[in-house]
RNA sequence: GCGGAAGUAGCUCAUUUGGUAGAGCGAAAGCCUUCCAAGCUUUAGGUGGCGGGUUCGAGCCCCGUCUUCCGCUCCA
C-alpha cells in the first residue's frame, strides 16, 4: 500500500509536470479540492469524452444524446429529493469527535424540560391525591412555570434560528442550554455548519426579487426533465436512452485523492427508459455492458469489481457500482442504478404535467422505469492516467518513464520529428506535419537529441513519432517509431495516415 | 470537520546553534549533428505559500491563514 502510494504520488507530479492537470488558482495558493485540466490534459479529457459519446450515443440506434443546462428550474431539486434530504446544521464536539445534528440536540433538550415538568407534576400528584387539579398545577406552580417559560423561549428562539437559517444562533442556543455531549459530557462545541452538497446562486440582478438556484449536483435530472421533449421529437420507442455529459457541483465536506473527489466535475450518464417489470434485465444488461467498455480500454479485468449496494437510495430498487482498483483502494467509478419510476413520477408530481409512455404492443400508458449508467469522467481519467504510467527499465540498464494511453485517447497522435535541424529536413517535416494536421493531434519538435525528444513524447503518451531523415529527401520514406515496443521501421510517407487511423479507431 | 506532518526556482532537494539563498535536472537562445534523455556556450527564473509578531537581524523561533499529504470522520 505505501509503495502504491508512493506511485500515486509520482502520477500526480508526472501529471503536472507533463501538463496534464494543474490545481486549480495555483498562483493565489490555489482552491481546495478543484483542478484544471491543462494542455494535454483536456485533449486526453476530450477523448474519453468522445469515446464514450461515440460508445454510447454513435453505436446505439435507441440512444440520442442532449446537453441540458447546469442552472435549472429550483423546484427540480424539491422534486428530486436534493433539497430535503440535505439540509441539516451539524456541529461537533471536540472532545469526543462526535458529530450530532444540532436541531435534534435542541429538541432533545426540550424534550428533557418537559420531562421535568412532568416529573414535577407526578410528584404533586401523589401529594395531593385525588385533589390534584392538573390543570390548575401547571398554570400556578412556580417551578413548572419556570421550565415553561424557559422552553416557550429556547423554541421560539429555536424555530426563529431555524428559519433563518441563523448557524450562529443555533451554537448560541446550545450554548446557554448548557447543552453538553452524550459521549465526552463536555461542552467544547465547534460551530454549527450547515451541511448543504448544492452549491447555489441567484438569479435576478436585484437582491430583493432575485431567486435561488442550485448548481446542479447531478446531470440526470436535465435527462428526466426533458424526457417527454426527446420521445416525442426524437420519435423515441421503448426502450430507449438519453445520454448527456457535463459538469456537476457537490459541496462535499471533505474532497481529497486529487482529482478522485472533486467539488466540480464532469459526469457521463445515460438513463435507459425501459417497460416496468423489465428493469431487471435491463440493468443486468448496462452491468455487463458497461464492464466491457471498461475492458476495451485494455485494462485487465482484475482491476475491476463490481459493488452491488446493500443500503438502497430513496429512488432505486437495485444499484451496482463498478469500482476500479486505484492507488488508495478499490473505489466508485461508474454506478448502474435501477431507479424505478421515481424520478418521472415525482416530476409528474411536482410539475403537474403527464409524463407517460403509450406503449402500443400493451396499449397502454404507463410512467417508464429508468436504468441509469453514470460515470465519473474525471475518474475515468484518472483510471487511465493510474493504468498508463509506467517506469520502465531498458535493457542498456537505462529507464524511461512511459504513458501506454490507448491510442484512441492519447492527448497527441503523433510527433513529427526531423532527425536534424538543417539540410532541409525541418522543410520536409512541416510538410508532412501540414498533411497530418487536419485528422490527427500533431507535434512538431526540433530541438535536442532525437532520443531526447522520443522520451518527451513517451512521457506523454504519444503512440507514433515519425522522423525524417537525409534518405526521406530521396525515398519519401520516414521512420516510424512505436511507443511501446520502440521498434521502428521506414514507411512511405503516404501510410503514415493509414497506420494512425487503425491505431486509433473505434473497436 | 478533527488530529498529525509538510510548504525554499518548472521538478528533486541543499543552506550545522537565527547573520539578507545554492546545486542538479528542466526551460529558453545559439553552436554541434548523432535514430532512443548524457557535447559546448550563454541566459532567464525565488519579496523562502501568504499575513503578522519576537529580534539589531527571521527560510530557520512564535501566532494566524491558505494549500497539500497521512489517519479519523463524512459521503444519493
Amino acid at each position: 500500500m505505501a509503495q502504491n502510494e508512493d506511485v500515486f504520488k509520482k502520477i500526480i507530479s508526472h501529471a503536472k509536470e507533463y501538463g496534464f492537470v494543474f490545481q486549480s488558482s495555483e498562483i493565489y495558493d490555489g482552491l481546495s479540492a478543484v483542478y484544471d485540466y491543462a494542455q494535454n490534459g483536456v485533449e486526453l479529457k476530450n477523448n474519453i469524452k468522445q469515446y464514450w459519446w461515440k460508445s454510447m450515443v454513435q453505436m446505439h440506434e435507441n440512444i440520442v444524446g442532449i446537453d441540458s443546462a447546469i442552472f435549472m428550474h429550483p423546484t427540480i431539486w424539491k422534486a428530486s429529493g436534493h433539497v430535503d434530504a440535505f439540509n441539516d446544521p451539524l456541529i461537533d464536539n471536540k472532545d469526543s469527535k462526535k458529530r450530532y445534528r444540532a436541531d435534534v440536540l435542541i429538541e432533545e433538550y426540550l424534550e428533557k424540560q418537559n420531562d421535568k415538568i412532568e416529573k414535577e407534576v407526578e410528584k404533586a400528584a401523589k401529594r395531593f391525591g385525588d385533589a390534584f387539579d392538573r390543570q390548575q398545577f401547571v398554570s400556578t406552580n412556580a417551578r413548572v412555570l419556570e421550565y415553561r417559560a424557559k422552553i416557550d423561549t429556547v423554541h421560539t428562539r429555536f424555530v426563529k434560528a431555524m428559519e433563518t437559517s441563523d448557524l450562529a444562533e443555533v451554537k448560541k442556543i446550545i450554548e446557554d442550554c448548557e447543552i453538553v455531549c452524550p459521549v465526552s459530557g463536555s461542552r467544547n462545541w465547534t460551530e454549527v455548519r450547515q451541511f448543504n452538497l448544492m452549491f447555489s446562486t441567484q438569479m435576478g440582478s436585484v437582491s430583493e426579487d432575485a431567486s435561488t438556484l442550485y448548481l446542479r449536483p447531478e446531470t440526470a435530472q436535465g435527462i428526466f426533465v426533458n424526457y417527454l421533449n426527446v420521445q416525442k421529437t426524437g420519435r423515441m420507442k421503448i426502450p430507449f436512452g438519453i445520454a448527456q455529459t457535463g459538469k456537476a457541483f457537490r459541496n462535499e465536506i471533505v474532497a481529497r485523492q486529487f482529482i478522485f473527489r472533486m467539488r466540480e466535475f464532469e459526469q457521463m450518464e445515460m438513463q435507459f427508459f425501459v417497460r416496468p417489470g423489465t428493469e431487471m434485465e435491463w440493468f443486468e444488461y448496462w452491468k455487463k455492458t458497461r464492464l466491457d467498455w471498461h475492458l476495451a480500454l485494455g485494462i485487465p479485468v482484475e482491476k475491476y469489481r463490481y459493488h452491488p449496494h446493500d443500503k438502497l437510495a430513496h429512488y432505486a430498487n437495485a444499484a451496482c457500482d463498478i469500482e476500479f482498483e486505484f492507488a488508495f483502494g478499490f473505489k466508485e467509478l461508474e454506478g448502474i442504478h435501477s431507479r424505478t419510476d421515481f424520478d418521472l413520477s415525482q416530476h409528474q408530481k411536482f410539475s403537474g404535467k403527464k409524463l407517460q409512455y403509450f406503449d402500443p404492443e400493451l396499449n397502454e400508458n404507463y410512467v417508464p422505469y429508468v436504468i441509469e449508467t453514470s460515470i465519473g469522467l474525471d475518474r475515468t481519467f484518472l483510471t487511465v492516467l493510474s493504468h498508463a504510467y509506467c517506469e520502465e527499465k531498458l535493457e542498456d540498464g537505462s529507464e524511461r518513464v512511459v504513458m501506454r494511453i490507448p491510442g484512441i485517447l492519447a492527448p497527441i497522435k503523433c510527433a513529427v520529428l526531423p532527425l536534424v535541424a538543417k539540410d532541409g529536413l525541418p522543410e520536409k517535416a512541416r510538410e508532412i506535419l501540414s498533411i497530418l494536421m487536419p485528422d490527427f493531434m500533431c507535434q512538431y519538435e526540433e530541438k535536442d537529441s532525437i532520443g531526447k525528444r522520443y522520451r518527451r513524447h513517451d512521457a506523454i503518451g504519444t503512440p507514433y513519432c515519425v522522423t525524417i531523415d537525409h534518405q526521406t529527401l530521396q525515398d519519401n520514406m520516414v521512420t516510424i517509431r512505436h511507443r511501446d515496443t520502440m521498434e521502428q521501421h521506414r514507411i512511405p510517407v503516404e501510410k503514415i495516415a493509414e497506420t494512425l487511423r487503425d491505431a486509433i479507431r473505434l473497436n
